[in-house]
Formats: structure tokens, sequence, C-alpha cells
DNA sequence: ATTTATGTAAACTATTCTGTTTACTTCTTG
DNA sequence: CAAGAAGTAAACAGAATAGTTTACATAAAT
């Protein structure tokens, strides 16, 4: 009775469904995006889309889940392949990256932050991903500045993450990666002094 | 043909809805929020509504503006009065107000960083009272470090800035004051290396 | 070949949304 | 007292919302 599903199948459709619901919702935001808008640009039904996710809340988590898998994976690759004399360089590599990304118009906000934004106190599942998000982010700065023997690690670890979080938003309001600059100056000063 | 306005009259009505869209807005969000469930709650009629705001989004930013005028009048005047030796002093207070607003529990987030994330990129109008908010307390923050005779003020007000704003974010999502503390911390360090 | 899983397309339900309109009330002021 | 401004209450219009259902198509596996 063994199904043989072709690696592509079941999966694939789930992927360009999530993919495809992460791009309007990240432009668009949550609530200002309807389910048919979704499933507009792509060719899928909407009855498949409700075969895969139980609700549009189910959808966003997954888009949440996969912003955070592949995110994470970005930032902790980029900065874990680097070879530095200094832990700490690793953590401010951090700011490198998201100015990348700002310049090449991939940021609009955290994806988490806006979902948290949209969402405090009225979806505890989806609330608990942004949280983890930004744990996770927060643990990955915390161990390279426990490697550079950083006293407090934990307490300048969350200083890091909030600069980090507060440029987002700076970058946003102004459309430059100019403040992520200014971040990555004073998350040195933050660490340099510890 | 002078009329007598009463004080109270015509402003009265209109300065009860704004609060209570406000309060509702802070809470549940704007696209999350109906026009009727703002008036559920006082007993303004839908047509006052409409005679008063031309729009939903009228009304929405006539809430922005009545958050940055109290908030900014807020904090400004919480740090103006205060004697300090050293100007700096002044600008780490703005942690202290807020530390106080959130034990309170009166903090969603930053209602301006709120709305903007919600409508980035779709209202104009409403960007601009978001921007102009946060310009306002950068100005300030600027005005009390270029006192202090600290070089390059204008880079070191909006990484404060960020912080408080990062430190926002982070306290609402673990539902403590403490991450605000450890932001004034960092910002008394980056201030102190200037 | 036929069953099963997976899919599209589109009509449909039922609710909610913004905004308008109609009819009635209250209060102030000339 | 009469006129007018400002209000409430509630029905209404029209669009959009989330989610369901019916009917049909395709492709692979037994």
């Amino acid at each position: 009775m063994e199904k043989k599903i072709t690696p592509t199948s079941k999966t694939q459709k789930r992927n360009e469904m999530i993919k495809s619901a992460f791009d309007i919702f990240y432009k668009n935001g949550f609530h200002a995006t309807g389910v048919d808008t979704i499933i507009d640009g792509t060719g899928i039904s909407k009855r498949t889309l409700y075969k895969h996710f139980l609700s549009k809340e189910g959808l966003i988590i997954a888009t949440l889940n996969y912003y955070h898998e592949t995110r994470y994976k970005e930032i902790a690759g980029y900065i874990e392949k680097a070879v530095v004399e200094n832990p700490v360089d690793k953590v401010l590599m951090i700011f490198d990256l998201l100015i990348k990304l700002v310049d090449a118009g991939n940021v609009n906000g955290c994806f988490a932050m806006n979902a948290k934004t949209e969402y405090a106190h009225k979806a505890a599942e989806i609330e608990a991903v942004c949280d983890l998000h930004i744990n996770k982010l927060e643990m990955l700065v915390e161990k390279y500045l426990f490697e550079a023997n950083i006293t407090d690690s934990k307490a300048i670890a969350t200083q890091v993450i909030m600069l980090f979080e507060g440029s987002i938003l700076r970058s946003k309001a102004i459309q430059s990666s100019a403040p992520i600059k200014l971040a990555k100056k004073a998350a040195k000063v933050i660490c340099s002094q510890s």
C-alpha cells in the first residue's frame, strides 16, 4: 500500500502557495489581503488552498515558518562561513547582510514583526512563530558573543537584536540602508564596551 | 453672523470619537477594526462620524495626530522639566518614561509604527504622520545630545531612537519592561563613547 | 481499465465592510 | 417660538470577505 510519491508532487503545490502567499502578505499586509488575491496570481484554485490549509490563518502560519526558516538559515549561513579573528565580527555581519537585502529592495519590515503587529493578542499560534524567529536570532548572536568571552552575552545579544529590529523600522521609514550602517556602528560600540 | 460656539460643542464630540477610535485601533489594529466597532462603545452614530471625518482613513489620520501630539508632549515635558547636570541624562530619561508606560500596561507597540506597518506604500498621508512622529522624537534627542557637545549628535540620535523603537517591539514580545532597561544601558554606552 | 489522489473553475452562502440615506430628536440662539 | 445646527437610530446599498460545494479534468498506480 506504499504510495510512491514523486518528489515534486504533494509538497510542490503547497510550497508554491506558501511562496506566493508570502510575497503578497509581505507587500500588502495580512488583513488587507484576501485569499482571492493570493490565488489570483498563481493558477491555484481556492479548493486546493483549503485542502492544504485549514484556514487563512493556517496559511499565514505556514508563510511565517517559511520566512523564519529561509531568513534564519540565510543569516546563520552568512556569518558562519566567514573567517574572522573575533566572533564579534560575525555578529556585526548580520547588519551587513541586512544592508544588502534592503538595498536590493527585498525588505518591507521584519515579516515576523509585521505579523506580530497585526495579530497581537489575537492569534497565539501566529505570535509564537514570530517570537521563535526573534529568539533564535538572539540565541545565534548570543552564541558568538559568548565565544568572544563577553560577559553578559545574553543581555548584549538582546541589545544587538533591538538595534537590528529598530534599524529595520528606520530603514523602512526613510527608504534607505543608512540607518542600518549606524546601527552596526552602535552594535560595535556596545560589544566593545563589554 | 459670528457663531458663538460653546467651548465644548463642535470639537468635543470630535475629540470623543478620536479618543475612542484611538483606544480601539491601538488594541485591535486598523484593518481588523470596523467603524461599527468604534461607534459601538460610544453613543456616537455613524452619521456623526462621517460628518466629522471624510472616511475611515480620515479618522485614522486624526487618531495618529492625536497620538503624536499627546505622546510627544508627554515625552518632551517629562525630560524638559528634569534638572540634570548632563543633557545626556535627559535623553536616557525617555527610556524611564517608556518603562513606566509599559509597566502600567499602556503600550501595545508604537502606535505610529503599527500604522506604518499596516499602511506601508498604501496611504501616503498616514505614513507621513508616522514619519513626523519619529522625526520629531529624533530631533528632540538630537537637541540634547548637541547641548552635551556630542559630535555627530544626529547619528547618535538615530541610534538612540532605533534602540528606543526596537525596545518597544521586544518589550511587547516578552510582555516585560526588562528589554527597555537594557536598551537604556546600551544608549548610555553609545552616548558616552561619542 | 478503473480507481484514487490531486487538481481547476466557478457558483454559492453568509457575514462583514465602508459609506449613504431617511426619519426623528435635541439644543441653542436669534 | 421658530429656525437651524448637531445629534441618534436604523435601514439600506454595494462591494469584499472567508470558506463550501458542485462539477469536471488529469495523471498515476493497482
